[in-house]
DNA sequence: ATTTTTATGGTACGTTCGTATTACGAAGAA
DNA sequence: TTCTTCGTAATACGAACGTACCATAAAAAT
């Protein structure tokens, strides 16, 4: 037989087309010839590696969250060794936020898929749901260990401050995304909300005069 | 000629059944024979009165935000003559939130038509942009209103807030839509942050005593 | 060397979709 | 009345889509 090709490689190979192409047009918009032209195969050769199209959203949307997981966890060693709970939190959020191409296409495409699995069963039934659980157990996580630290307001429940921080990233994604909100403008928020949850309590209280109220970092909504 | 019928009202008839099938079957899977079905018409005549499917969907559009105005100004008035400002921004809220079948659809609907225009630039030039500003400036006027009445903390950035409410509110719905959280969490959230804002701030001192270190409401993290 | 797999190409099939065409009865206008 | 115009219907058309089918060269397996 030819070469003995690498299956899995393909797929890979393929299911990037369809990132791309679909990052470009839109969900709805592409097709099995699309992706083959796009991945510079035939369609006969996209049929082979997916049966069905079905298959190759599933396997496109596996191939996007998995890429997506790489790349939070590059920016996350990106802010050096063992940072703290507000360094891991604000490297995950601003990793969110589609300030590039590839961040775009991610946002882009996952809320399609999300939008998609509300009237599409077999998609919801994808296990592509409990990623947000996820990253909202290790925020809170996190904000528990700051809070066990000293870093942050004991006082604040850190369930829902996770819950906030992460739908808050999320919307604002999506506005940039159709070009209502700037980048700088949801980073100027998620910081507000940042610098309001690390604010060492005053059971904890750490060092610093009490005085004077602090010059206000940042924001600035233009 | 026959009946002479209002054109306007078939439209509107006709722009209902494409909302009542879309909520059901998703927006990408609509064609026009199945709006003409639901609508009891035959497909001439949704063509009749929308001459192409785009007129048609951005009708639906235009006529599916009419809609939820409309819900939230009844909603508004619902919570009696004159409401204060916190109960003012609750009841928007929680109008969002996707809680029965009609705020359902009008979540999923909203947020199909949000992401495809970000790949469909006729859609993007459609008129929908400008809602959340609107529903932003509202929430923000009604925040500094509260601050100025002594009703919320003054310290607080009224825009930031409002922002950030409106963008917690839509995640939180999405993520009601796919079943991930349950409609009283997303309440449970939103509450904890309108008590946050609509807490009198030391300066209008209500009536507390006014101990303990005045919490440095912000920022410079450690 | 022959036979079986394997990767790949080309193309045809059946369906569905948006749109266009044609037709016709009924109601105002002349 | 006659003519025009409006609402409604049925159906046809061309394109695009997902999928299925047939073919073939090349590497293993025998």
């Amino acid at each position: 037989m030819p070469k003995r090709v690498d299956h899995e490689e393909r797929r890979t190979q393929i299911a990037e087309a369809l990132v791309r192409v679909a990052g470009r047009r839109g969900l709805h918009a592409v097709g099995m010839r699309d992706v083959a032209a796009e991945a510079g195969v035939s369609l006969r050769l996209v049929q082979y590696y997916f049966q069905t199209k079905e298959k190759l959203l599933f396997y496109g949307l596996q191939h996007l969250t998995d890429r997506f997981s790489a790349r939070v966890g590059a920016r996350l060693s990106a802010v050096g060794p063992d940072p703290g709970p507000r360094a891991t939190i604000e490297a995950i959020l601003l990793a969110s936020l589609p300030t590039d191409e590839e961040s775009r296409t991610f946002h882009l495409l996952y809320s399609s898929y999300s939008i998609l699995s509300v009237t599409d069963d077999a998609l919801a039934a994808q296990p592509f749901i409990d990623k947000p659980d996820a990253a909202e157990d290790a925020l809170t996580g996190l904000i528990r260990q700051a809070q066990e630290a000293g870093l942050a307001d004991p006082d604040a429940d850190a369930r829902t401050e996770a819950i906030s921080l992460l739908a808050m990233t999320a919307t604002m994604g999506t506005s940039i995304l159709v070009g209502q909100r700037q980048p700088e403008s949801a980073i100027a928020v998620l910081h507000h909300h940042l610098d309001r949850i690390f604010t060492p309590g005053r059971r904890h209280a750490p060092k610093g005069p009490p005085t004077a109220a602090p010059a206000a970092k940042a924001r600035v909504y233009p």
